[in-house]
DNA sequence: ATTTTCATTGAATCTGTATTCAATATAAAC
DNA sequence: GTTTATATTGAATACAGATTCAATGAAAAT
C-alpha cells in the first residue's frame, strides 16, 4: 500500500471517529485526546494528519454538504411532494442502523447550522440550500392541494426543525425507535 | 433598599444577561466577559455573585424546573388533549414576543437535555417529567380517538424535540414567525 | 542493502478563559 | 457622623485543553 493511500486512510478513520465522538458528546464536550484515544493514536499524530479540531469539523461538514445530491430537485420534480419527503427520511431513518455515519452526517449538518458552533463550518452548513429546496418542494406540494397552505418556506423551517430534533433524539438515545416517516410528513398536510 | 434586596436584584440581573446569551450564543460560546459586559459589571465582580459560570447554567435551570407548575396534569385532565397541548403552544408562542426570558427559558430546558452540557444542569433539566406527563395525556388522546395510534412515549419523545427545534429556530431567527399551534398538534392527529 | 521519507510518540509549550485576590469606593447601618 | 459591611475593579493566577516539537522507529523507495 503506497504511502499516499496510508495517508488517506488514516485520515477517514480520524474523520468517522470525530465525527461519532462529535454527534454523540458535542463538539465542544469532545477533546482532541477523546478523538486520539478513540481511534487510537497519540494526541500528537492527530496533528500530522489535520491542523486542527476545528479543521475535523470542517472537512466533516464539507463531506455533509457535497453529499447532499441525493437530494436534488431533479428526482423531487418527478414524484408527488409528499411522496417524496416520505421516501427521503425513510431512507435517512434506515441509515440511523445500516449507516450509521451517513445518518450520523446529516445530525451534524444540522448542529453545525447553530448559532455558537465554528464560523466557517457554520457557514458551509447554511449554504447547503435544504431549506429552500424543501420550500419549493412544498409548494409544488400546495398547488396540487397535498400540503396545507401556509407559508412555504416557514414550513420548510419548521419541518427541518422537527426532523433534526428528531434525528437529535435518535443520535442520543440508540434504543429508540425511529418514527413512521409518513406521520412527520403529515404535519405538512 | 437593604443590602440583601440589592443582591438579590443584582442577581437577577445577571441571571436574565447570561440567559439571554447561553440561548443566542450557546452555553460554550457565551464566555464568562461577555456576561459582565452585557449586564454590565466587571467580571470579578460577577463572582461575587456566583461561584461559577456552572452555577449560572444550574440557577437557570433549577428555575426553569421550578417553572413547570402551568404544565400540571391537574389542569391538563379536564380539557381535551389537543386542546391542552394546543394552547400550551399557544402560550409559550406568545411569550416569544411579550416575555422572552419565559420562552428562552424553555430553549434553555431543552438545550441543557442534551449530551455535552454540563451533568448537574443536565440531570435537573432531565429530571422534570414532561416528557412522561405529555405520554400519559397522549395516551389518554388516543383513547378518546382524538389521536393516531403508537407507542404515547415515542410520540411524545418526538413531538418535544419538534418543538424544541421549532422553539430554537425562533429564539435564533427572532423575526422567523411562530408557527400555528393547531399544525404542530396536527402531528398526533 | 541502504537510504530516505514520514508515521509515531509523549512531553513541553502556548493560549484562551475561568477564577482569585488585594486594594479601593460606596453606601447601609448604627 | 462614624463605623462597618460589602460592592466593585482590574490585574494576577490557575487551569484545561489545543498545538508544537525534538527524538525515534518502521517500512517504502531505490
Amino acid at each position: 500500500m503506497t504511502r499516499k493511500e496510508q495517508k488517506e486512510e488514516r485520515r477517514k478513520q480520524i474523520l468517522m471517529t470525530a465525527l461519532d465522538l462529535f454527534v454523540s458528546k458535542g463538539y465542544y464536550d469532545t477533546k482532541i485526546t477523546d478523538i486520539a484515544a478513540a481511534v487510537p493514536m497519540s494526541t500528537g499524530l492527530l496533528f500530522h494528519y489535520f491542523e486542527s479540531k476545528e479543521e475535523l469539523l470542517v472537512e466533516l461538514v464539507k463531506m455533509g454538504a457535497a453529499g447532499t445530491g441525493s437530494f436534488d430537485p431533479e428526482s423531487a420534480g418527478k414524484i408527488p411532494a409528499d411522496i417524496f419527503l416520505t421516501g427521503f427520511l425513510k431512507q435517512m431513518f434506515s441509515y440511523a442502523k445500516e449507516q450509521p455515519w451517513v445518518f450520523n452526517m446529516f445530525v451534524l449538518m444540522g448542529q453545525a447550522r447553530r448559532n455558537g458552533m465554528p464560523e466557517e463550518a457554520r457557514n458551509i452548513a447554511l449554504s447547503v440550500g435544504s431549506i429552500d429546496m424543501t420550500a419549493t418542494l412544498i409548494a409544488k406540494g400546495q398547488k396540487e392541494k397535498i400540503f396545507r397552505e401556509g407559508d412555504a418556506r416557514v414550513m420548510s423551517v419548521f419541518f427541518w426543525a422537527a426532523v433534526q430534533g428528531i434525528m437529535e433524539e435518535m443520535a442520543m438515545n440508540k434504543d429508540m425507535p425511529s418514527p413512521d416517516p409518513e406521520w412527520i410528513v403529515s404535519m405538512l398536510k
